[in-house]
DNA sequence: GATCCGACAGTGT
DNA sequence: ACACTGTCGGATC
């Protein structure tokens, strides 16, 4: 068929829809030269008229044609609203499998409207006369062929993020002009609203786009029109001429535009260009993230969350479990489909043989009765069908999705569309089974918020009636109007965890729980809350929450006890990953006691304007769901985000200090002041006189952090009054205490402790304990806190331990070798925290809770050393021990010695005496080596990890499996039976009180 | 100029 | 008196 002869055909055809609808297409068929529907799917698999006509209404099938990943295509008579026909094959796009491009023609026009997700849509119409036009044959064989093609260019995502940009400046030049920022964003929000309005036709001929125009004439006039506009939007009526629905939803009825300039309308008219329609109302919170306040960014910005995060939130606590739900009632259905099959089966089997036999009344008799009850059965059936489909559709209705920190809404507006979505499938599904469309009526009621910040409740309210707008044109459903925006007050502007008056503040019910409370550290609540909340928060979640979590816990909390009082069912929030340790584990702690952690993911990065937060997913409550960490299935997850069997004793948050742990381990001085000096300037005071005759050598010593121990050393010394010499015992050291005075004093005098303002002069934090613990050795193990690697290195006892670092009060070289060994290694990884992706070394959790080798125990190792030929040092312990204590020494004392040569080669360095006996040689790099010395860092080193280096770790390694008893099955010991058997060790071990 | 990697000081127990 | 905690800035590639 050639162009010519399908125009001339069709435009003189008179033919009705259903009797044409075929014809015109099989002739489109030929004159693209495609095949028809019968040529190459007879069975109607994936290409085929009338998809989903098993429908009983009699009716349309869901589209007149359909090809699987293609299109789905209606007809409707010559000049019938063409517009009808898309909204059909809107609604039942997701029975037809989302095709990409919906296709409606009243064999006149064809127009081809794409669906791609994430696309802003494009539209073709191509009448008759078009197709003469090669181009246009070519988009029509696109269509059946390669829809890709036809993909637009502009995702929903770049003509979002184009409109926020363009509208934040706006928001920011207003801000700039002096306005206040709460109307600045009420006002950009009343306007960005009125751009959806247009661009969807709910405001009447382009109104507001024509109301800019003529605003660019007369500047003057534009706000007294706008706010004219805007009162008739919060009321309803005529604007003009123009009917103006109902919107209310409180958007409208504060109307105060703020005055613009010529060049804010000229921004506006370009920004009316824009396909507001399809704007994804996620911008709404990075659009105020931008040009309002610092302080307002902020708080909004700890709101804002990716969608992809908000889903592994709302998949498993909101929409796998009723998904599941369906697939039971789908399940049920099924059989009583099957039943009323084989009753139909059992009465035409009863006919047909009786038509094979002679013909009686009490046959007759019989095949009537066996008629009456199979017609019974399957009415019963039918309505069970029906009773199960609506029940169903109830519970959606009825379901509850409370986000406590709702922000801009995004958690809310994604909840929504799921259950929308989930609600049409249903539908759908039901149309299937033979049971009347029904409209959908999950709405903005299913969502309930808590937000306190005034602009951001706001917010949320407009993001979810966009969203809620969105889908139902989408799908083709019209609009429940008067008023558009209905006032039901789905988010609750008031403090979720604290109430005014200082009380507990209640929750709603709801189903679920799902949210991105706010992250605060606990030991930043106090100065950024003020006193009056933190003592609020102290007073009422006591015994619930230590002091020190962070903030976020206590919407753990809050929802764990909903949870708990059958307020709700389940939760999935969102934290900072350090949930997982310390003060913070409590709270999940509780939770596991209460109820079930099932779906999580431990330690994910997080982009949150520039802030390098890592963050925990969490799900926890009733649930059926397997338990789920980090996107594999696992038996249990514990209080610290691993998985683990659910047998008893191997959850490792369950390991205690231990006795014989204790007083071996303590943090360095916390100095909380400029106590630090350069070496040099420390070698040259150190030459000069005080008047009490003593030298300076008393009160100034080297001092090594972190960055001493994992980098170069930085030559940096400290002035230490110790712990008990006197403010006027201290000015006798005439430098040091001169510089302090300068330095310190006047920073410490307005210190918030008390006791940290009165002895300026001495370290804040002096660590008595530890200075005694360290007294009678001459070598002590020191490992940074924070650090890559967990390494261990020997300082000479003269050196101050920086509260960076963590002092071992040891000096024997089998309990350096144990610290080093592979296990403790681990163990300290699984036990401490970590501060972004590095791992923190803590007393308490790492070292206390260490079993170490039976009889190697700081027990053991606090009394004499005893030096072997080698130079290792062993301590002094039981017989039987002695072996196990010389292999691991040995081991550690060669790692150790490699190490520091290839840290500080003898051939690149001088080592010079200190100016000071006891202390330690300086090492001096010769200068045509320095830049290679450099280098020579631990981290370094471990980043390379040369062979020599592994090989000396592994024969440690060996030495300390030996002590444990561990050498004959050293094949078993991967990582995680290392840690089984480590916390069976704890376990056995007596704890400390 | 991006990436790596620990700091410092505040505050809880 | 002891210890834990957060996320920005300096060093380095």
């Amino acid at each position: 068929m050639t162009p010519d002869q399908f125009i001339a055909k069709w435009q003189a055809s008179t033919l009705k829809e259903r009797s044409a609808a075929q014809e015109h297409f099989i002739d489109l068929c030929r004159l693209l030269n495609e095949p028809t529907p019968a040529e190459i799917d007879p069975n109607g698999e994936f290409y085929c008229f009338e998809r989903g006509a098993k429908k009983t209404t009699g009716s349309d099938g869901w589209a007149d044609v359909w090809k699987r990943n293609c299109f789905g295509w209606e007809y409707k008579g010559k000049r019938k609203n063409l517009n009808d026909a898309f909204v059909q094959l809107h609604r039942y796009a997701p029975a037809l499998g989302n095709p990409p491009l919906l296709i409606v023609s009243d064999m006149e026009q064809i127009i081809i409207h794409t669906a791609f997700n994430g696309t802003v849509p494009d539209k073709y119409s191509l009448a008759l006369e078009d197709l003469r036009n090669p181009d246009n044959l070519r988009l029509l064989k696109w269509a059946f062929t390669e829809p890709e093609r036809l993909r637009p260019k502009l995702t929903t995502a770049v003509l979002t993020e184009k409109a926020a940009r363009q509208f934040g400046e706006l928001a920011q030049t207003l801000c700039e002009r002096g306005h206040d920022t709460q109307q600045v964003a009420h006002f950009c929000q009343q306007i960005l609203f009125c751009f959806f309005a247009d661009d969807i036709g709910l405001l009447p001929n382009k109104l507001f786009g024509k109301l800019l125009e003529i605003g660019q004439q007369r500047l003057e006039h534009l706000p007294p029109t706008l706010t004219n506009l805007f009162n008739t939007m919060a009321t309803g009526g005529f604007f003009g001429n123009d009917p103006v629905d109902w919107f209310n939803g409180g958007l409208f009825d504060a109307a105060s535009p703020l005055p613009l300039t010529r060049n804010d309308v000229k921004l506006l008219r370009e920004l009316a260009q824009l396909n507001w329609s399809a704007i994804e109302p996620s911008i709404f919170g990075t659009l105020f993230e931008r040009g309002l306040d610092p302080n307002q960014r902020e708080q909004l910005g700890a709101h804002y969350t990716d969608p992809a995060s908000i889903m592994r939130l709302v998949n498993p606590v909101v929409l796998d479990p009723l998904r599941e739900e369906w697939r039971l009632q789908q399940a049920a259905i099924t059989k009583l489909v099957d039943k009323i099959a084989a009753r139909k089966s059992k009465v035409n089997k009863a006919i047909s043989t009786a038509s094979t036999a002679k013909l009686t009344t009490k046959l007759v008799e019989d095949i009537r009765e066996i008629r009456e009850k199979a017609r019974d059965a399957e009415t019963a059936a039918q309505r069970q069908i029906a009773k199960r489909c609506r029940d169903f559709l109830m519970r959606l209705q009825n379901f509850r999705v409370l986000d406590p920190a709702c922000g801009s809404g995004n958690f809310l507006l994604l909840a929504l569309r799921g259950l929308k979505d989930l609600e049409h499938e249903v539908i759908l599904d039901a149309e299937r089974l033979g049971l009347p469309a029904s409209f959908p009526k999950v709405g903005p009621e299913n969502v309930l918020g808590i937000e306190l910040n005034i602009y951001a409740a706001e917010l949320a309210r407009v993001t979810v009636w966009i969203g809620e707008i969105q889908w139902m044109l989408n799908h083709g459903f019209s609009l429940a109007k008067n008023p558009i925006l209905k006032t039901i007050n789905i988010i609750d502007q008031r403090d979720a965890v604290v109430n005014a008056d200082g009380s507990e503040p209640n929750w709603p019910t709801a189903d679920v729980i799902v949210g991105n409370p706010p992250f605060l550290g606990g030991s930043k609540k106090r100065s950024v809350l003020g006193d009056d909340y933190f003592t609020a928060l102290e007073t009422i979640y006591a015994g619930r929450i230590p002091a020190g979590a962070d903030l976020v816990t206590y919407w753990f909390e809050k929802a764990r006890t909903q949870i708990e009082l059958e307020k709700a069912n389940a939760a999935g929030l969102v934290s900072t990953n350090s949930i997982r340790g310390g003060a913070n584990r409590q709270v999940l702690e509780r939770i596991c006691k209460t109820t079930t952690i099932f779906n999580a993911w431990s330690d994910e990065p997080w982009i949150n304007s520039g802030a390098a937060v890592r963050v925990s997913l969490i799900c926890f409550g009733n649930t059926k769901l397997k338990p789920v960490l980090n996107n594999a299935e696992v038996a249990a997850i514990y209080a610290d985000l691993t998985a683990g069997s659910i047998e008893a004793g191997s959850d490792i948050t369950t390991a205690k200090p231990l006795i014989e742990n204790a007083n071996a381990c303590c943090m360095g001085a916390s100095k909380k002041g400029a106590f630090d000096i350069a070496g040099n300037l420390a070698r040259q005071w150190l030459t000069l006189p005080n008047p009490n005759g003593k030298s300076n050598a008393i009160v100034l010593r080297p001092l090594c952090n972190g960055i001493d121990l994992t980098r170069r050393d930085r030559d940096v010394w400290i002035i230490d009054f110790g712990i008990d010499i006197s403010e006027n015992d201290a000015a006798f050291y005439e430098m040091p205490f001169t510089y302090l005075t300068e330095k310190v004093k006047p920073i410490r005098e307005n210190n918030n402790r008390e006791s940290y303002r009165r002895y300026w002069w001495r370290h804040a934090e002096a660590r008595p304990g530890m200075r005694s613990a360290l007294k009678y050795l001459y070598r002590y193990i020191a490992t940074p806190t924070m650090a890559k690697y967990r390494n261990f290195s020997w300082l000479n006892v003269t050196v101050l331990p920086d509260q960076q670092l963590i002092a071992i009060s040891r000096a024997d070289d089998t309990t350096f070798g144990i610290l080093h060994s592979r296990f403790h290694e681990l163990w300290s990884l699984r036990m401490g925290t970590s501060l972004g992706p590095t791992p923190r070394y803590t007393p308490t959790t790492t070292f206390e809770t260490f079993p170490f080798p039976i009889g190697l125990t700081p027990a053991n190792t606090g009394g004499a050393i005893e030096t072997l030929e080698s130079g290792a040092i062993i301590p002094t312990v039981a017989a039987e021990y002695r072996d196990h204590a010389i292999a691991i020494a040995e081991a550690a004392f060669q790692l150790n010695q490699l190490r520091e040569n290839w840290l500080n080669p003898p051939e690149w360095i001088e080592r010079q005496p200190e100016i000071v006996a006891d202390y330690p040689d300086r090492i001096i790099p010769k200068p045509e080596f320095s830049a290679q010395l450099k280098q020579r860092t631990l981290t370094n080193l471990y980043n390379k990890k040369p062979a020599w280096l592994v090989n000396a770790h592994v024969k440690l390694d060996q030495a300390v499996a030996a002590a444990y008893s561990w050498e004959n099955d050293a094949a078993e010991l991967n990582e995680a039976e290392i840690l089984q058997r480590l916390l069976a060790l704890n376990l056995a071990r007596k704890k400390e009180n």
